[in-house]
DNA sequence: GTATAAGCGAGACGGTACGTCAAGTCTTTTT
DNA sequence: AAAAAGACTTGACGTACCGTCTCGCTTATAC
């Protein structure tokens, strides 16, 4: 079922509008946070109608959903050897990138709280979450395979869980050491009963 | 550190208004969600002036709040003898509460979203979090007291983590088998390593 | 028909918050305008429950009508022998009023105002402007008395009118010199044709 | 000193939305009176968005103005050949617009009010009433010009004044004999003293 | 090479909800 | 019973953003 093609007629998209959108939208966000976001500012400082930037995205969450997937691209998934090892070092790669320069934690914060408020938005952003997932979900498999499948997605509910939880509630910090016992206690609670 | 108890002049607050907003507040949530909550719709809806809810709360979130606290009082603490026994019955009453008929589940997701859009409303909502927190950590001290206090914290984040992050992304069910799965992977990343 | 005298059961009304109201009302008046009045305001200023304003005035234009009154009881009616001169001396010494160090200036216009946005000020107003209006009428009757009325009755409205006139709209001052002017037309306007 | 006419960018403002908003402005105005008028009532009525007004006029009482600016344009400034005659004529003509079907007595007063409240309106407003002192004053020059300036000015306050005074505070009509009478006085005021 | 189709920056538009202000009323305690 | 204090209902205010709709241009293909 291809996507009819037809070559289509007038002017084309503005990759320069397209690329000032999403860096005006990042720019803002660590500037003001999320709540303070506004299609009008984005339009204003990328110099772009607003029109432009709906006529391309439903909403400035969904901006702000393609800023940041562009960004969390590559977070490697490590091969150390053990469960705890890769689960240690994918956990701590993905804390350092919230922690990062570019606001992300806010940003995702703020995306979160949009799904919650525009369904419409929730679909697409599951389809991020469901990307993340299959990362973690992957590193799992390689050393757990046999767990039962239920098990091995609660496990994974249970490290983004709590990942999410800390970084929405902001009770304790995204840190190395989080990573580390997050990792420990993961991998103990999946390792086959009997040595 | 006493208590000021001047002895106040003029009107007293209205318990009747207290409890008609209130009661609007979760009537409305349950009819519409909480992205579609307005403060005239309660206002209206509770036969109350906008100002005398704004003259109690801050914004609409916070009467949202203290109506679910009302609610969420008492969930039950079991005793079933085993870590993962009082766990699983636990996170099942707790399950249960969300399933509920009052829209509870909307009305916590649409609460954790204000959270990141309010820092004000984030503080007030911090407390509720940690009075939860305070609960499951009571029942993990009970039957593993001798693990390191990083990771009984760890381990709430991983459980109230993973409940928040389904009921977030809404990617699949809180429901008994999930409690279940929860309570087991938690007990065994717990239990001391030689019998 | 004697007024019933029925002595009174209860504590009797406070004189001192009667000129607590009057004064503060007053005061409010020349430092901020009769816009920025407030009933709250009087209150507080006076030290006095809001209450108290309402049970004996409907209305906060009510009580600047009566400080008003109280300051505008005694414009002289001179008498120096011409119509001209009656008129130039009267006009001149409410012209001087209205200069005062009261904002009674102010005041007025306030009052203008409210009579023509409450139906039920507009009455009590109306006595008030009659009482002046008929102030002016003994002094041209004492002159001009074989004049048609509806001529004394229009000579009355020119005086009184432009005087309100230029009050309200503010495109030129009210001094000494108007005063003139409008005595000596008015006095011409009135003299019999023929010497 | 040319206006700078740089050919604007982006929609243009919508006539229709303009014609619709003066048009509410005054069909309200006449149901229900200035003290009444709403500018929410207004944007509902107009079909229009509150901003709308607002992006256009500094307040509703500046969309009255407007309106009635328009009705008031044309007053016709007679020739009789005689100061008696064009006064009457022009008097009348004024006090049966007053009493026209729309409302126009109460628009009037209600604007009048909004000056004395509103310093920012009273700007706007004043511009007005120098429009219709103007063709007052003309009249007077054509017949009088010999008189001194300030006759004159005091003159058009005298009569204005009048019909101002008597529109405020509604104490008699504003009918043709009132007209006549105010010609009267004012033409002997102001003819030259020996014949 | 000229018609036709889209994209673009700008900004006005119809709406919804916001949080504030003041008016006038009602309730509690004190005098 | 009146007073001070202050909470109450009501209703309008002016603002902030939303997402849509023109306007006058600027590119691109298509004829």
């Amino acid at each position: 079922m291809e996507e009819v093609q037809r070559p289509r007629v007038g002017r084309k998209r503005s990759e320069a509008a397209r690329r000032a959108i999403l860096d005006a939208a990042l720019e803002l966000l660590r500037l003001h946070g999320y709540a303070r976001l506004t299609t009008d500012a984005i339009a204003r400082a990328a110099g772009v109608g607003k029109q432009t930037i709906y006529r391309w995205w439903p909403s400035k969450a969904a901006v702000a959903l393609e800023a940041l997937t562009e960004l969390g691209r590559a977070i490697p998934s490590p091969e150390t050897g053990s469960l705890e090892g890769d689960l240690a070092a994918f956990l701590a790669s993905t804390f350092r990138l919230l922690r990062g320069p570019r606001g992300t934690a806010a940003v995702l914060k703020g995306l979160m709280a949009e799904a919650q408020l525009d369904p419409e938005f929730a679909r697409g952003f599951a389809v991020f979450i469901a990307s993340r997932r299959g990362a973690l979900r992957a590193i799992l498999e390689r050393h757990a395979g046999r767990a039962e499948p239920a098990r091995l997605e609660a496990a994974v509910d249970m490290l983004f869980g709590a990942m999410w939880y800390r970084l929405l509630v902001g009770h304790a910090p995204l840190d190395i050491a989080f990573a580390r016992v997050l990792a420990r206690l993961s991998a103990r609670s999946l390792r086959p009963v009997r040595g």
